[in-house]
DNA sequence: TATGCTATTTATAACCT
DNA sequence: TAGGTTATAAATAGCAT
């Protein structure tokens, strides 16, 4: 006889717990079975006894369920934290070609530093000294090119110097302070230029 | 108006079924949140539709639930084809790590190739050189033993033909038909090594 | 497709054995 | 602790909107 509306909240009498919790659970299971044949889905529940023991209900395979569940969510609800097989494999694969390629180019390049060579044929040798011979005249010219720049700019900032101490000792006299400087000589750029390559260093 | 008892079997009907499914769903949940409350049971509950759609009801984390339901079974419920975002990260590590090894290959071929060398400094440049200089050294050195060892298997190859000739001329008669052999000069090795070098070409 | 209504079925709280 | 009884609350089938 129910006396009235019960309140949703926990029975602290634990007889009356335990007796309402077996009614219940059997209650709440027939009505997950009707659901799954009035409807034709697949269902199942999980409990736990607050004594920690386990009822579970389940239409079809619970297994499967669960894993139909997570797979779901995986792909649904959590798709950002976890990425695809497929997404996985393609970077695998790139991965792959990034590890050739990397070992393709470090033979290369141990064959361009003189090593490695112990199963190198006579024709392979002779290609890659023709390559290294054609690097070392291009890098040549380019070590020559820069250098003569270098002297270049040197030469323009000894000129620079030179033209400075004439506009001061035109200031300050008819006699310059300073070292004399000769004039008319063919070999005075060249001194000028010795020193010039000097003076960078010791200003900056 | 409940007309009678409803038979416990799949209801034909789509509409009336989906009406159904959507009042008894929310009628189970309703009846687990009440029994986990009354009874401080932990319940969860996985619905799946006839369409495959998802519902589900925990009364509390239910992969918790799910978690502990598999401890408890003693089973794990992964789902195998998602990997972790853990793991992808790590792989993207790596690729990072890789790209930046290809890169540094690339650029140290392309100088060890006289290439791109336009930021190169004076001092670079000479270590460049220095380098490409020794590999040439290398390699030089590399092909002249092969070179050297190939003429000294060619040597060896020639004596062993002139033994078999003059084998072959003692047998015959005092008059060997083949070519007349020159004796005593100092040229005759190398004519016969000469010789010799064209032999496996044509005989492979 | 979802929500509201209501007659009726179903679940169940309290009690009993 | 389990199962039965019963008065009552709750769920819900069929219909309407």
């Amino acid at each position: 006889m129910v006396r009235g509306k019960i309140q949703i909240k926990k029975i602290e009498n634990t007889t009356s717990r335990q007796v309402t919790f077996s009614k219940r659970r059997s209650g709440l299971f027939k009505k997950a079975h009707e659901l799954s044949v009035l409807c034709d889905a697949q269902v199942a529940a999980i409990i736990f006894s607050q004594k920690g023991r386990l009822y579970d209900f389940a239409s079809s395979d619970i297994q499967k369920t669960i894993k139909r569940y997570a797979e779901y969510k995986g792909e649904y609800f959590v798709a950002e934290s976890h990425p695809t097989e497929q997404y996985v494999q393609g970077l695998k694969k790139e991965m792959v070609t990034m590890v050739e390629k990397i070992e393709m180019l470090e033979v290369h390049n141990q064959k361009l530093m003189g090593k490695s060579l112990a199963f190198c044929s006579l024709k392979e040798l002779q290609e890659i000294a023709t390559q290294i011979e054609k690097s070392l005249h291009i890098v040549r010219s380019r070590k020559a090119k820069l250098y003569e720049d270098e002297v270049e700019k040197l030469k323009a900032k000894g000129r620079e110097l030179k033209d400075e101490r004439v506009r001061l000792s035109g200031r300050v006299g008819e006699e310059p302070s300073g070292m004399p400087m000769p004039s008319g000589s063919k070999e005075k750029e060249d001194v000028e230029t010795d020193l010039s390559i000097g003076f960078p260093k010791t200003r900056s």
